[in-house]
RNA sequence: GCCGGAGUGGCGUAAUGGUAGCCGCGCACGACUCAAAAUCGUGUCUCGUAAGGGGUGAGGGUUCAAGUCCCUCCUCCGGCACCA
């Protein structure tokens, strides 16, 4: 009899016998094939782990044990990001140094991650705070100074005034401070920048080698790369040497410009000074603008703005005079800091332009595609180009306009008609209205240019991109003459108003003109060209390349992206290795005096003036120019958080390296032709360490140290655990489930098992104790089972083996652990049942060994095996023992199951069809069949005549 | 506003276009027990006594057959957003 399952005693054992057996080391096996499986390495807070957090470890987990059964080599290792705000802010909080406070809760986080049962090879454990870690971290940064990737800069930045640091855009939050939330402001210091806007392109570009990336994440990039492309085009200043660059995407609308907005930072503000006449004006609103932080500027969105009197600037397509505004709207730091604009065509210029009264020109003609039925445009047939009118009617008296309801066709449109070669529109119009509706006294009120439609025409049964001019007419008063037949069978007419046109009209470019009518003169779509000189009448797209030729103009692109401003004004960072020198300037230390070592102090806390902490150490700053050797500083800023963790996934390959960050033969073996083959973390660093991450490797790929594109082949994003109340696991809520206790209550196999199991791995899911009992019984019905082995091998019992052993090396591949674990459930339900031998148990143990590592381990021994079950070989699935002799299938009868059969899989038709019959008989009854269908091991159905 | 993802029992969820609700939680009843817990068994979408009907956010469509594919719309989550 065994005993009863105790989990501590097991986990307790079995966690001691593997680190002494060393069971998990990473060897570079040349005979294997490699696994590369990575975690995103914690950042050692003082609160320590709650139950989210090894979520994604306990899945890297199950997979590197799984593939280490498959005989892979695997690498699964772990470490610490521990420089950086948090363990700073933490150590002076609490008074202790923050490197004192690293190594405590480092100690403190392997301890709980210990007692989980992770795989890890520890001796590859790294620490972003180790001085051989960080030689190399510095050792980048050098190379990327040698190649002018690295530069000092003075321009603004954001500033955190409680963490008193300059922050990059990535460390914002809603314009907040990321870390503690505070408001940060614009200030201008010196600090260092990288250039990741040189690598813009390529890691927009490159995400099309990820096929295994999530979609989201993806986009997330794509989002914050913000790629958009446009045109560079210049405007001289009227009567000046000057000229203003404006970045636009649209440089088709060229013609339609109508003023210009210059950034109210923008440098030719201050030269054009003398010239501007309304000085006073003008200085007013850019000390308005100052003084609004950039979250006003952003969430206020009225528009303000200043017309610099006695400046204009000249439209390069038609030499006209263009007034110049300046107005927040327009940023200084995108683009060029100065728009053409185009209120026809752009919202935010609209607006502008209404609220200060300035012209709109259109043109830009709208293409309107119809995409709904009746009528959707056939892009699989030939277009027929037409000339027509559209014409809204007016009612005499009352608001109401006539709409034409089509009787062969589900068509609500205005008056429409050819246009008849040797026919002007304006002829067209009269022709059309008397014929089709009668009215016979009225006038041509407006005429709103032209729309172009792609629809197909039902009634006429032909795809047409038709021409349109569009008019208001109003009636004079209601009389009217009789219509002829035909055309009366065509439609009927209503008078509708605006509202209830919005319902009836069912064409697309009918649609668009009620926004017309109702007074909207803005459209941001492509289009054909009007009022635009020789460009007339040609498509917008085509137009952008061939205006922007036409004014010596230059195709750009912009990005949102910026570069990445890497000093922080703190001590708790990878000193950045350069040395001020008097004569020489900016010198870097040599390579052979890496590590510069963050110098011991006293006094930690930051100064708030722009300096760190470190530059009060006389004896650390003070050296030698390492060029010319007089007198000299050493730079006084440290490295971001994220600096370390850029590159960390290379040192597991190589850690102990002293001569490389990583050595050839190690980096070509662990990192292969992909990259880490794996790596699961939070999806709160798509945009930030995931980025800056590819930003390295494409670096360290060009000078030659890794020799893969990309540094990630796969990446999978752990969805939260939420706590049992639905908000964030949270101290501050109180509501923080700590493993520590789970484990000790339930068992560090229950909480993997039940984390695996409780939805899919992406997913955000509430914690639920109640929930987690259902997975420690499973673990326990398990362990009883060791006392109910039998002798017999049942069929069924083999074959729901063989399917488990496949769904579970499928599911584990595709991270689909809760199906795993629930057709393992399955299988131990039929083993209860039907009875199970030594053998097949042992083949089950092994499955369930990547999620419950110690139950298996302990069980795997008690059944006599000498070897490890870890290192043991996964079972293999024999496809021929997974077919049934029989299955069951539905009977259906019109669509309804009405009866279920049992047949062999292979049963032909014939038999099927008999006994599918007599099934459903009484269905059948007196009824014709018109159809039967049979598909083996699927359905079979029955399909009757009416 | 643009882009991405998702809506299924009381709850977490499952379903290569082929019997919707597998597996688990909870609940009900039963067995064991003096009793309880634990364990085991049975049941558990919904209306209906039943036969049968309805049902996967809403509405349409394709199909012999739709949770799954297509169209329109609603709601929720995530990214970006005065980005020219």
């Amino acid at each position: 009899m065994s005993k009863q399952y105790d989990h501590q005693e097991i986990e307790r054992r079995w966690q001691h016998l593997w680190r002494e057996a060393n069971i998990y080391q990473a060897k570079e096996e040349k005979d294997k094939p490699k696994a590369y499986v990575l975690d995103m390495f914690p950042y050692p807070s003082g609160e320590g782990l709650h139950v989210g957090h090894p979520k994604g470890y306990i899945a890297t987990d199950v997979f590197s044990r799984m593939k280490r059964m498959q005989g892979h080599s695997v690498l699964h290792p772990m470490g610490w990001d521990a420089f950086g705000l948090p363990a700073e802010n933490y150590a002076i909080k609490n008074k202790v140094h923050p490197r004192v406070a690293v190594e405590k809760n480092v100690a403190r986080f392997k301890e709980q991650l210990e007692g989980i049962g992770f795989d890890y090879d520890w001796s590859r454990e790294i620490n972003t705070t180790d001085p051989e870690f960080y030689r190399w971290t510095q050792w980048i940064f050098l190379k990327l100074f040698e190649r002018g990737l690295a530069y000092e800069s003075h321009e603004p930045i954001n500033w955190c005034p409680s963490c008193q640091t300059g922050l990059s855009n990535e460390d914002l939050d809603d314009g907040k401070c990321e870390r503690c939330g505070s408001e940060v402001e614009q200030r201008p210091m010196r600090q260092w920048v990288l250039k990741i806007t040189d690598y813009a392109d390529r890691l927009l570009e490159d995400l099309s080698l990820l096929p295994k990336w999530q979609e989201h994440i993806k986009e997330s990039q794509k989002n914050w790369i913000g790629r958009s492309e446009g045109a560079e085009i210049d405007f001289p200043i009227l009567d000046g040497e000057e000229k203003v660059t404006v970045f636009t995407t649209r440089p088709d609308t060229l013609f339609g410009t109508t003023y210009m907005v210059l950034a109210p930072e923008h440098p030719l503000v201050q030269v054009l000074g003398r010239r501007i006449k309304n000085t006073a004006e003008v200085s007013a609103y850019l000390d308005k603008t100052r003084k609004k932080t950039e979250m006003e500027r952003q969430e206020n969105k009225e528009k303000t703005g200043c017309v610099l009197e006695g400046v204009f600037v000249v439209n390069p397509a038609n030499e006209q005079a263009l007034p110049v505004y300046i107005a927040d709207y327009v940023l200084a730091h995108y683009g060029t800091g100065a728009i053409m604009a185009v209120p026809a065509h752009d919202e935010r210029d609209y607006a502008f332009a209404q609220k200060f009264n300035l012209p709109i020109i259109p043109v830009i003609e709208p293409i309107l595609t119809q995409t709904v039925e009746p009528g959707a445009y056939r892009a699989d047939m030939p277009l027929q180009d037409g000339n027509s009118i559209i014409v809204a009617i007016k009612h005499w008296s009352d608001e109401k306009y006539l709409g034409l309801k089509w009787k062969k066709v589900a068509w609500g449109t205005l008056l429409t008609g050819s246009i008849d070669s040797g026919m002007t529109a304006e002829e067209t119009l009269s022709k059309e209205i008397r014929e089709e509706t009668g009215f016979t006294h009225f006038n041509i009120v407006e005429d709103l240019g032209s729309v172009h439609s792609k629809f197909f025409h039902v009634p006429k049964q032909v795809n047409k991109f038709a021409h349109s001019r569009v008019f208001v007419v109003q009636l004079k008063d209601g009389t009217q003459e009789p219509v002829s037949a035909e055309e009366e069978a065509k439609h009927e007419l209503h008078w509708l108003t605006l509202d209830e046109m919005q319902e009836f009209l069912t064409a697309a470019s009918h649609r668009y003109l009620l926004s017309v009518l109702k007074g909207e003169r803005l459209y941001v779509g492509a289009g054909l060209l009007a009022r635009s000189g020789a460009f007339t009448g040609i498509d917008s797209e085509e137009a952008k390349r061939a205006i922007t030729e036409k004014v010596a103009g230059r195709m750009a692109k912009t990005y949102r992206l910026k570069d990445w401003v890497f000093s922080r004004q703190r001590y708790w960072g990878e000193p950045i290795p350069v040395v001020h020198c008097p004569t020489c300037g900016v010198v870097p230390v040599p390579e052979e005096q890496l590590p510069v070592v963050l110098p011991e102090v006293e006094h930690y806390e930051p100064t708030g003036t722009g300096e760190s902490p470190l530059a009060a150490i006389e004896s650390w700053v003070n050296t030698v120019c390492p060029h010319c050797g007089v007198a000299a500083k050493r730079e006084t800023n440290t490295m971001p958080q994220w600096a370390g963790s850029s590159w960390y996934y290379l040192r597991y390959a190589d850690p102990k390296n002293m001569n490389d960050l990583v050595g050839r033969s190690s980096e070509a073996y662990w990192m292969g032709k992909q990259g880490v083959d794996l790596y699961v973390g939070g999806a709160e660093h798509a945009t930030r360490h995931l980025i800056y991450a590819r930003f390295w490797h494409k670096f360290l790929f060009d000078i030659g140290v890794v020799t893969t594109p990309e540094p990630f082949e796969r990446l999978i994003s752990v969805g939260l655990i939420m706590a049992e109340d639905g908000r964030k696991m949270s101290k501050r809520f109180g509501n923080v489930i700590n493993p520590d206790d789970i484990v000790a209550t339930y068992g560090a196999d229950t909480l993997r098992v039940y984390e695996m199991f409780m939805g899919p791995f992406t997913d955000a899911i509430a914690w639920n104790t109640d929930n987690m009992i259902g997975s420690r019984r499973f673990l326990e019905r398990v362990w009883r089972l060791q006392e109910r082995l039998g002798t017999v091998n049942h069929e069924s019992v083999e074959r729901e083996l063989h399917r488990t052993i496949k769904k579970v090396g499928g599911d584990i591949l595709e991270f689909k652990f809760n199906t795993a674990i629930s057709q393992m459930m399955i299988f131990l339900n039929l083993a209860e049942k039907e009875g199970i031998d030594n053998e097949q148990y042992a083949r089950f143990v092994q499955l369930l060994a990547p999620f419950a590592p110690h139950m298996a381990a302990e069980i795997w021994h008690k059944l006599g095996n000498a070897k490890s079950v870890h290192v043991s070989e996964w079972p293999t699935c024999d496809e021929k023992k997974l077919v049934a002799s029989v299955v069951t299938l539905g009977v259906q009868v019109d669509g309804k199951v009405r009866a279920t059969i049992e047949l062999a899989p292979d049963a032909p038709e014939a038999v099927a069809r008999e006994r599918a019959v007599s099934a459903v008989a009484k269905w059948l009854e007196g009824k014709e069949v018109a159809r039967f269908l049979y598909v083996p091991s699927r359905i079979v159905s029955f399909v009757l005549k009416r």
